[in-house]
DNA sequence: CGGGCATTTTGATGCAGATCAAGTCAAGGG
DNA sequence: CCCTTGACTTGATCTGCATCAAAATGCCCG
């Protein structure tokens, strides 16, 4: 009662994006003062997801885009018969619910990690104000093509790198994104399980424990639990552009 | 000489959207005759690739979105090391060079697999358009979205199937295409060689050819070089959803 | 039409990562 | 505080696909 409540509140709180910190990673970057408004109107709706819950599962109709405003996330594609396959993590900034705007219904689950608060964008207002603001529409499309891009950059990672690779590149790429929101490059939590890393990377979990082990031991990474530090960010880097040395 | 005559020739060509075949699965799909007649302005320019040729190249900056128009392409994104990874195939009216749009610049390179036809369709002029005709801005959306949608699906190809599997969904895919485009279900060419079916699917050619061989000691197609006819789709779809049988 | 090169097939062997199997560790609940 | 439970680590073994090798086939071009 008194949760559902605060729930409630929280979805009434007018956070607006003029005032939140994430609008330069988010959709309205680069927009006006005034644009900016505009947006703050057409995303009136917040809704929180604890930890386990799920923002949207495949197979329900698209009914907004999602702009994850704290937490984190992951979504993640099923096969019929059960395998799952991570198909990416997300964080504050990121937009959810790309991949349902061709079929009107999700294809894939999104899962909240840890608790979540997102922002509801609904499409169709999103396409009549990028009507009227150009530079909304074109980073609207650029930040899917960015998405496009992204996958294809996993689609290399799956079908291409060993093992080491695979995690190296995982670990870059985390590293990045937490600078780019203003946290520590080379020390971070981790939030998913070793099985999740390992869906996402094509890998056993089993893998994903040796490797990085195997990271610690020459003294790469330190890694306890899901507290992660990278020690030589360098040698990772070569590890992923070397191919071993196999060519 | 001759050839570079010819091929402006066929640049000022204008076999208009109006009167393509392909319009229904193309760019502007859905769209009433006026409508289609502000596309038709819009794509003015076409081109011929001939088969090798690049369409575009990885680091080039983005010129223009283009239509397949007839043809046969394949996307590739390469690793600093050498390594390639087949993105995708594409055949006629499917949209190439979505990947580009967030950064300005292509991020994989598009080769001609046969002598192909093009159409250029300018991004800021695509998007000034669709500013204006909302039916032509949301079947945008939906092929970039459908593009996301169908990542995620190889990106479960990749990272949790087994290499039968695998040809299985590929062959399933080709079918499922060719037949939309009025071409036979079950019977067709490979255009592309064993490599770049075991670069896209994240196997070795080796593997492809003898997977292939595989299916056709057990009735399931008949394969003679490029030309492949499927002669059990069901038992195939059942490869697919089964995993085998270590569920 | 025939030589040469690229593609494909098929076989033999090796290895990275999967699988199976214990055992350790941390967190939450009675 | 101990017990349970889920997450993680580590070791032993297995296997699917890669790799290496060589022969067969198709195709381009002179």
């Amino acid at each position: 009662m008194a949760q559902t409540l605060r729930i409630v509140e929280i979805g009434k709180l007018k956070s607006a994006c003029s005032s939140c910190s994430l609008s330069e990673l988010c959709l309205p970057a680069g927009l006006s003062g005034k644009e900016l408004q505009s947006v703050d109107r057409m995303v009136n709706r917040r809704r929180t997801i604890k930890r386990g819950d799920y923002l949207f599962r495949s197979g329900v109709a698209l009914h907004a885009l999602y702009a994850l405003r704290t937490g984190f996330m992951k979504s993640s594609v099923l096969h019929e018969d059960g395998r799952e396959q991570v198909a990416g993590f997300h964080m504050a900034g990121d937009l959810l619910g790309l991949d349902a705007i061709g079929g009107e219904s999700h294809l894939c689950d999104a899962v909240a990690l840890e608790d979540s608060d997102v922002c509801e964008i609904p499409l169709h207002e999103l396409e009549n104000l990028s009507r009227e603001i150009p530079s909304l529409q074109s980073h609207f499309h650029r930040i899917m093509s960015r998405e496009i891009a992204r996958d294809h950059g996993v689609m290399l990672l799956l079908g291409s790198m060993r093992a080491e690779e695979r995690l190296a590149v995982f670990l870059l790429n985390l590293s990045q994104r937490f600078a780019a929101r203003g946290y520590s490059s080379n020390e971070f939590h981790l939030r998913m399980t070793r099985e999740e890393i390992g869906s996402f990377l094509g890998l056993k979990l089993e893998t994903v424990s040796r490797t990085l082990s195997h990271f610690q031991a020459e003294g790469l990474i330190s890694v306890r639990n899901k507290h992660l530090r990278i020690l030589k960010m360098d040698a990772l880097k070569e590890l992923v552009s070397h191919h071993g040395c196999n060519g």
